[in-house]
DNA sequence: AAAATTCTTAAGAATTTCTTAAGATGTGAT
DNA sequence: ATCACATCTTAAGAAATTCTTAAGAATTTT
């Protein structure tokens, strides 16, 4: 991750630094920005590669900032926000950030956002988004289009489900217990132990399984979790 | 859990006794520290994979010590705190932790935190390389899929017989003790010394080996326990 | 306000785990 | 070599756990 030049814009100094820290750890360039103004002088000035923006900001706020910066240059923005909004978040990737991170984060999953976006910066050039299409036996999921189909017939998710689907299918044949199911797909430990994962399990086999009795796609590992046939 | 260090770090001894007693019912190895300092000590000399930290602490606080830690290692950080700190100074350190609990705590939640960023620090820790697949002459075990063959032929094994033959198959060739086998499968020691570990041997045999009476992979020693032939 | 989605609860079905006890086998002492 | 003892193997059924399913309550979206 050399030679990268990453630009943190936010206007609170702890979280500028501490990011500063985690970027540093893996050999990319810091430069920092404590709002949208200061920011674009930075990207005018500079061989950016990525922005880290914090949506609240004083003067110029990280969704008029994106608007700036995309009408002069195409650098991966990764949106920064202080609560898990949907309507921020919604809003912060239609406007056209290319991914989101909601405070307060995980420093490894900052990073690993980080070195994914740069990743495919250098590999397309700018963002283009490849195909991300899966097809196990039939059971086919388009992660673009957020589409499931079982043999060309679409089959109709609810947003949880379609994000069960996508955990299992994007990992077909691993093994998920109901805690990871939980835990990716609702991002918080379930710590109450309630039926909820199983119940969707019975919804999305009801969608997806010729004989949701005998499932062919999503299978159960007694006493262990869930998996998605390869 | 197994295999796990945790450090834990609180000025109070009760707390530090009670999160003790919590973590090691999940099998993770529990180390204690009481203020800041002694804590940097114990993450230089150990090999630590998370770190639970109170914000109020003598000598070197919590969000010191988060710096401080930072500036080497990449350990994930649950932060504890008592509900009446000041809010703004918590929402500027949330940013160096990887997680946030508050006092009191439900004891359910803290062990469920706790185990779901130790399964972030394994998924993100180990990354790509871990193609966690063993082939021991014709015995596969597929440590993702919680899966095993023999020659091909999926062999159906409930849990705890998948837990013993994982444990005997990472460690082939080594021998382990029935109380070995016990505490490293159930996560505690075998008072009554019942007859369990050796009916579950015999269910695996019966399943893996050709010939259950001269097993060609699961062998006995006697008076000594069993072993996987490597 | 209606419709859709998500969550909770609880009963029963399926599967696993444990206990017991009797038989088989290996070991060391004589 | 044989015996006594400890250790291991095996079977069967009872107990416990885990999963499935349906129905309706709570919440969110339209």
């Amino acid at each position: 991750m050399q030679n990268y030049n990453v630009l943190v814009v936010d206007d609170e100094k702890e979280i500028l630094e501490a990011i500063e820290i985690y970027l540093k750890s893996e050999g990319v360039t810091v430069l920092k920005a404590k709002d949208g103004i200061e920011a674009l002088e930075i990207v005018h000035e500079n061989e950016i590669h990525l922005i880290l923006l914090d949506i609240m900001m004083p003067r110029l706020d990280g969704i008029a900032a994106t608007y700036k910066i995309r009408e002069k240059k195409n650098i991966p923005i990764i949106m920064l926000s202080a609560k898990s909004e949907d309507t921020d978040k919604i809003l912060g990737l239609q406007v056209g950030a290319d991914d989101y991170i909601t405070k307060p984060f995980n420093p490894m999953e900052l990073v690993a956002r980080v070195k994914s976006q740069l990743r495919r910066y250098v590999t397309f050039g700018t963002f283009n988004g490849g195909k991300k299409v899966i097809d196990l036996n039939g059971l086919v999921i388009d992660q673009d289009a957020k589409q499931v189909t079982v043999h060309g017939e679409i089959v109709k998710l609810t947003p949880i489900e379609y994000k069960i689907v996508e955990l299992l299918m994007t990992n077909a044949g691993r093994v998920f217990s109901i805690d990871e199911i939980y835990e990716r797909v609702w991002n918080e430990p379930n710590y109450n132990a309630e039926n909820t994962v199983a119940v969707h399990i019975r919804k999305i086999r009801e969608k997806i399984e010729i004989d949701p009795k005998n499932p062919r796609y999503l299978k159960v590992v007694w006493g262990i979790g869930y998996k998605m046939e390869k």
